[in-house]
DNA sequence: ATGAAAGCGCTAACAA
DNA sequence: TTGTTAGCGCTTTCAT
């Protein structure tokens, strides 16, 4: 048996309308007055029903939150940064987890939609651009993780950062150097463009090896299967922390010492990654500060709406870092092609 | 400009009644009318507004689910078993994370009632009981990873977990056997109490050595480097994976292998440690299926809801088994006490 | 400073 | 099979 406002109301002796300004901390009720309502709403465990809360009045006060996968704790960390920039702002944060499956995704984002949220933050999601544009007529829209025209993102530069790694192997005296790519999202084609490219800049075509993967420990450690049989690569580029991860273990499993064997890198620089314990190679793009900045991006964006202005996309591109640690090292011996295996 | 149910029922030319019926699939509606009011829908890319269903209606068709810490992959293994098990069920799961601060996790549970849940599943928080108690007294409620009384729960038995790890470590021919533990939660007491316990059964009161800590890797950090300071156990015990991971990369840090000169155990069989890479000896009691069960839960408890029946509340417990890997090993050589070093 | 009244978009009895 | 009507609990003018 829910309290409502007239519950309080009455207990109060006074009208509904004052209940509702009062809860919510109206100026124009008297002092005096507020303190007894308060009180009777908490005498009576009075709860708002947000439902009709929200019907009635224009803004929601929240905002959707879809993440692309829970099991990837770089989003957790997204989303640190996020929730703290968007503390002491009334809007609510509603989550909810794609499954790394598109069509929950979007589901997801519909359902978003249904609950006439005030605004939408996607992060790392991989669901068609042309989607994502319709949202964002719908709502305000930041997207994290990529970058959609038109519409404000935050991203890191996919490019630079797959360079940077595919470099550094080379640097290390590496040539055959594989890569398992992040499957059909536009970051993982990013990195997976520029990785090749930079093999052929350095006269190394004839050694791009790309193996389809995906965002995943379980595709890391397939992917290492497949190339390991396939042609003994002394260095494998991994799509994400995830995914090298996977091929750590792949390597582990086989018997394959890294980094004497075969250097991993990966990319994202997760707190798993960052432990001194599994000391990977890869690539930062501070995911807290990401998170940080989606928020600052909501707000300046929400406040424009508040005032019916409507402003230009901003593109907030985070710039990558390579940060070198143990899973990587110079190549020892030049090793046994597969053909004389 | 958001459109109506009844922007659509004036398309088609029938009531507004007719078209809520006809778009939530009921029989009572002419297959054709059904036919032409889902089209005029779509058309005018009507969405309903899920705060006013949910206003109108006495069952809101959601479940909130809060989650102690997005950081924990434990969690989200949790999550793929609940929604695996409410696939199919009209309950719509929405998420809120307590970010490892019980005000939080209170809070977001105020949110999950002011929407009006229709129920509440807990996973692994730290709330104090009593609150629980009163929640649960609102709406049906679930909790994994915690036994409250009265309350449907779904948890693994912590006490023998624990011993069954601290028996290893034990019957490995570790006497100075640490453990640093997860807080002030149920579990991590429980976990705590029976590591105690299991060492003064061996005899080995004097060796009792526990470091306060939390279910995080920056704890297990921290705890591993008091511990190393204060005593250089042969082996410690943490209170999750997350907090061995950490034990982990300190070890690694301090130059301490392991498990030569130092074993580490875990608890949850989280998926980052069940990957051959870090391969840590842990307990397992599958995460999955434990969401899967909560699910199972919540089902029966609503379809009893639904049918104004009351039922004893239900405890299933998980049967953990220890899982053994390479982070622990006999004990090789006593190593030099502290005081004469 | 307070109250009355209208209405947000939908569902659910009940009528027709 | 379809339409009418009355709310759901709240916010928000507009009076007072």
């Amino acid at each position: 048996v829910p309290v409502t406002l007239d519950d309080v109301a009455a207990r109060v002796g006074v009208s509904r309308a004052l209940v509702s300004m009062a809860l919510r901390g109206s100026s124009r009720v008297a002092a005096h007055t507020r303190e007894r309502v308060i009180a009777a709403a908490e005498e009576l465990g009075y709860r708002p029903n947000l439902n009709a809360r929200r019907l009635a009045s224009a803004r929601t006060d929240t905002v959707g939150v879809l993440i692309y996968d829970l099991h990837n704790p770089l989003f957790a960390e997204i989303l640190d940064g996020l929730a703290a920039a968007m503390g002491g702002h009334p809007e609510q944060l509603i989550l909810a987890s794609g499954f790394r499956d598109p069509a929950r995704e979007t589901a997801a984002v519909e359902s978003f939609l249904a609950h006439r949220v005030d605004a939408i933050v996607l992060i790392g999601t991989q669901m068609p651009s042309a989607e994502i544009h319709a949202y964002a007529r719908s709502a305000p829209t930041v997207v994290v993780g990529r970058h959609i025209r038109g519409v404000d993102s935050v991203i890191t530069d996919n490019a630079t950062g797959a360079r940077l790694v595919t470099e550094h192997l080379i640097s290390l005296g590496h040539r055959n150097v594989a890569h398992i790519d992040g499957g059909t999202g536009l970051g993982a084609i990013a990195r997976r463009r520029a990785y090749a490219d930079t093999m052929r800049a350095h006269g190394l075509q004839q050694h791009i090896q790309i193996c389809s993967g995906e965002y995943t420990e379980e595709a890391g450690r397939v992917g290492f299967e497949r190339l390991w049989i396939r042609s003994r690569p002394t260095a494998i580029f991994a799509a994400n922390d995830l995914c090298a991860l996977g091929v750590l273990s792949g390597a582990r499993a086989a018997g394959v010492a890294v980094p004497a064997e075969l250097s991993v890198a990966g990319f994202d620089n997760t707190a798993l990654v960052r432990s001194g314990f599994i000391s990977l190679t890869t690539v930062d793009w501070p995911p807290v500060q990401a998170g940080e900045i989606a928020g600052e991006l909501l707000q300046a964006r929400l406040a424009r709406e508040l005032a019916r202005e409507t402003a230009k996309p901003r593109v907030i591109t985070l710039t990558p870092k390579l940060v070198l640690r143990a899973t990587t090292a110079a190549i020892q011996a030049e090793p046994a092609s597969p053909e004389r295996v």
